[in-house]
DNA sequence: CTAAACCTTTACGTTGACGTGAAGGTCAAG
DNA sequence: CTTGACCTTCACGTCAACGTAAAGGTTTAG
């Protein structure tokens, strides 16, 4: 598939795909054109990459960690052990992150829960 | 309190402090020399930017919200109750990051599982 | 054969929350 | 009365993940 066809399939845009790419996340093959072809593989990585953007992660580790995320749900690749500490550093990162969410969420809470109290008192 | 004794309580720098102002999130006194002047409660509000900021809303989001946030717990100002959509917006979004950053952590959680595994095999 | 709709690289622009000087006034200790 | 540690207001720099435009080659439908 062509670059814009994967864009559309993963709700995204070429020029991310190709951003992508530069940081080396993703190396698709390309035509005698010059075209970029992507395997039916990439849809499933750019999802991962997707995932763990939202996740706070910059590209840089995502470069690290995508080469152990399998594609046909097997095992993980060889050098991966290696990068236990820093997948567990990511990881107590995101859990410091869901537990500030959480704060701020019930701090809004609250005020709606006061708000929606002074609406139907009056 | 003067601004940087005001930082270093909220753990942050004395030019975010004044960015905040700039932004219409604090409003300090001035001394005679013109030296920015806060009063106690300044800590509170400051933490309050700090983690709303950290729940990724933006200044003039806070800047809306703030003022109904109570600094002695009483009740909501007046007209706070105009803004219980704008909230639960917030709130929505918040829920759907965390509903995200728990999903790549869980996509971590398999791979340092899998990584734990291939490490006692061996 | 041509026009629309793709694609390529190059390169500058955007956004938000600050960092980092620069140039100068203020204050407390010795 | 001076030195060092504060403070002030500009004002430009930073960083990441793209957006956007320019200038040009490729493919495909009619």
């Amino acid at each position: 598939m062509r670059i814009s066809e994967l864009a559309r399939e993963a709700g995204t845009t070429p020029r991310a795909l190709r951003y992508y790419e530069e940081q080396g996340l993703l190396r698709p093959a390309r035509l005698a054109s010059g075209y970029r072809h992507y395997d039916p593989q990439a849809l499933r990585v750019v999802r991962h990459i997707q995932l763990l953007l939202s996740a706070g992660l910059n590209t840089a580790a995502i470069a690290e960690i995508l080469p152990c995320i399998p594609d046909d749900a097997t095992v993980l690749a060889p050098t991966c052990p290696e990068l236990l500490d820093a997948l567990a550093v990511e990881r107590d990162r995101i859990t410091t992150s869901i537990d500030q969410l959480a704060g701020a969420r019930a701090v809004l809470d609250r005020l709606i829960q006061a708000g929606a109290r002074a609406r139907d008192q009056f």
